[in-house]
RNA sequence: GGCGACAUAGCCAAGUGGUAAGGCAGGGCUCUGCAAAAGCCCUAUUCCCCAGUUCAAAUCUGGGUGUCGCCUCCA
C-alpha cells in the first residue's frame, strides 16, 4: 500500500481526485476569491493583490492587452475558470454544486500539490512557457486558498527547439524520446541536454547530437580503457599513482560544486573532462589494478549522476567473449607475430562488422563492443 | 502594444567587476606494423553594436539591433 501511495503521489489523476476539487473550488468561493455564473465558477484575478508577481506580469497592462471578447460571462477579462459546465450531453463530467461539469485547468495542479506534497512545497518546476499563465494561477489559487506561500523555488527550463523554432505539437515539429531512441542511445540523449544550463533554450539537429556523441564517447572511452586496465594492470600502485591518486578527488568536488550551483550540469560535465583528462595523463603508459579501480570508482560516480555512463559499455565487454570470437582475435595475434599484417588487418575489419573494435595496447588487446 | 529570455571562436557552451573554462571540428608532434585510443602543443587581444560608470567591464547603466517565447484555447 505504501508502494501504492508513492506511485500515486508520483502520477496522481485529476479523474481521481474530482472530490478534492471541488472543495478547493469551493473554498475558493467561499473566501471570495471566485465567483459562479451560470454553472461555470470564474477565478478573480483582481481579487488577489500579488496577482502577476512570478511572470513579473503588471494586472494594469494586461487588462489593456488582453482581448475583447464579447459573449464573456466573465466579469473581468483576465478571470480564469475553475469549474467549466458542460457545454453538450456527450462531454465528460462530474456532478457538482454548480451542475454537471468539469475542472478547469490550473485548479487541478493546486489541489493535488496540496494534496500529496502539501500548502507548501519546496522546489516547483517546469517549462518557462507555462510561467504565465499556468503557474501564475496556481500561484493564485493556492495561496489565496491556503494563506502560505505556494513554493519556495520556482525552476523554469528552458524549452528545446528545432531549427530555433519551439517544438510543439501545433507546430508539428515534434518527435519524441522514443524517436531519438532508435539513432542515439539514452546517455548521448542525457549529454545533449545537460550540455548547457537548464534554464537557457537548446537547439536539437542533427550535427549538435553528433557533436554529442562525439563528445561523450571520450568520457566513455576513458571507462572503457580503465576496465580494460582492471583486467590486466599490475595489481599495486606505482611509486606516481600513489602520489596522483587522492588528487582526483579534487574534480568530484569540483563537480558537486557546479551542481550545486542552481545545477551547473555543464560546467559539472566539464569537470568530468578535466578528470577524464587527468586520468588518461596519468594511465597513458599503462597503469595498476588498483588505480584503475579507484579511479573508475569516481568516474562512475559522477557519470552515473548525470546518467552519461549507463546504457553503453556498463558491463565489462572483455568478460563475455565467446570461444569463436576468441579464436578469431588469437589468429590475428599469430599473424601479427609473424608480420603477415594482411592477414591481421583482414580480420579486425571482419570484427569490426560485426561491431567489435580491437586496439593493440601496451597491455594487450582491448575489445571494444559497439 | 505589454512582459520576458537569449546574443561569447567554424559549431556547442561556461563564465554577473580583476584581465576569455571545457567539448566537437581543424593543424602540428609523440606513440603505433597500420589502425584505434591517448598524451603534448597551436587555434577569440576579445565576448551583437554605440555611448557611459570604473584604476579595471563579456560581466554594471542607458540607448540600439537581431532571434525566440508568453500574453486565446490546450493535459
Amino acid at each position: 500500500e505504501a508502494l501504492h501511495v508513492k506511485i500515486a503521489s508520483a502520477h496522481p489523476k485529476v479523474t481521481e481526485n474530482i472530490a478534492e476539487i471541488i472543495r478547493f473550488v469551493q473554498g475558493l468561493i467561499d473566501k471570495g476569491f471566485a465567483y459562479e455564473v451560470e454553472g461555470d465558477v470564474y477565478y478573480s484575478t483582481r481579487s488577489f493583490k500579488e496577482y502577476g508577481k512570478l511572470s513579473k506580469q503588471n494586472i494594469e497592462d494586461l487588462e489593456s492587452g488582453a482581448r475583447v471578447e464579447s459573449d464573456d460571462k466573465k466579469k473581468d477579462p483576465l478571470d480564469f475558470a475553475l469549474w467549466k459546465a458542460r457545454k453538450v450531453d456527450d462531454e465528460i463530467a462530474w456532478e457538482s454544486p454548480w451542475g454537471m461539469g468539469r475542472p478547469g485547468w490550473h485548479i487541478e495542479c493546486s489541489t493535488m500539490s496540496k494534496k500529496y506534497l502539501g500548502e507548501t512545497i519546496d522546489i516547483h518546476a517546469g517549462g518557462q512557457d507555462l510561467a504565465f499563465p499556468h503557474h501564475e494561477n496556481e500561484i493564485a489559487q493556492s495561496e489565496a486558498q491556503n494563506g502560505k506561500p505556494f513554493a519556495h523555488y520556482w525552476m523554469h527550463n528552458g524549452y528545446i527547439t528545432i531549427d530555433n523554432e519551439k517544438m510543439s505539437k501545433s507546430k508539428g515539429n515534434f518527435f519524441t524520446v522514443r524517436d531519438i531512441l532508435t539513432k542515439y542511445s539514452g546517455s548521448v540523449i542525457r549529454f545533449f541536454l545537460l550540455s548547457g544550463h537548464y534554464r537557457n533554450p537548446i537547439n536539437f539537429s542533427e550535427v549538435l547530437m553528433e557533436q554529442a556523441k562525439l563528445g561523450l564517447a571520450r568520457i566513455q572511452n576513458s571507462k572503457s580503457n580503465l576496465m580494460h586496465l582492471i583486467n590486466n594492470g599490475n595489481e599495486k600502485m606505482s611509486l606516481t599513482e600513489k602520489q596522483k591518486v587522492d588528487g582526483l578527488d579534487k574534480y568530484r568536488q569540483e563537480f558537486i560544486k557546479a551542481m550545486d550551483d542552481d545545477l551547473n550540469t555543464a560546467d559539472a560535465i566539464t569537470a568530468m573532462f578535466e578528470l577524464v583528462t587527468e586520468i588518461n595523463g596519468i594511465v597513458k603508459d599503462g597503469a595498476s589494478k588498483e588505480f584503475a579501480t579507484k579511479a573508475l570508482e569516481i568516474l562512475l560516480e559522477l557519470g552515473n549522476i548525470l546518467g552519461l555512463l549507463e546504457d553503453d559499455h556498463n558491463r565489462n565487454e572483455e568478460d563475455d567473449i565467446d570461444q569463436e570470437l576468441q579464436m578469431l582475435i588469437d589468429e590475428r595475434q599469430e599473424a601479427r607475430k609473424s608480420k603477415n599484417f594482411a592477414k591481421a588487418d583482414e580480420i579486425r575489419d571482419i570484427l569490426k562488422a560485426k561491431g567489435i573494435t580491437l586496439k593493440d595496447t601496451p597491455q594487450g588487446i582491448q575489445i571494444i563492443k559497439e
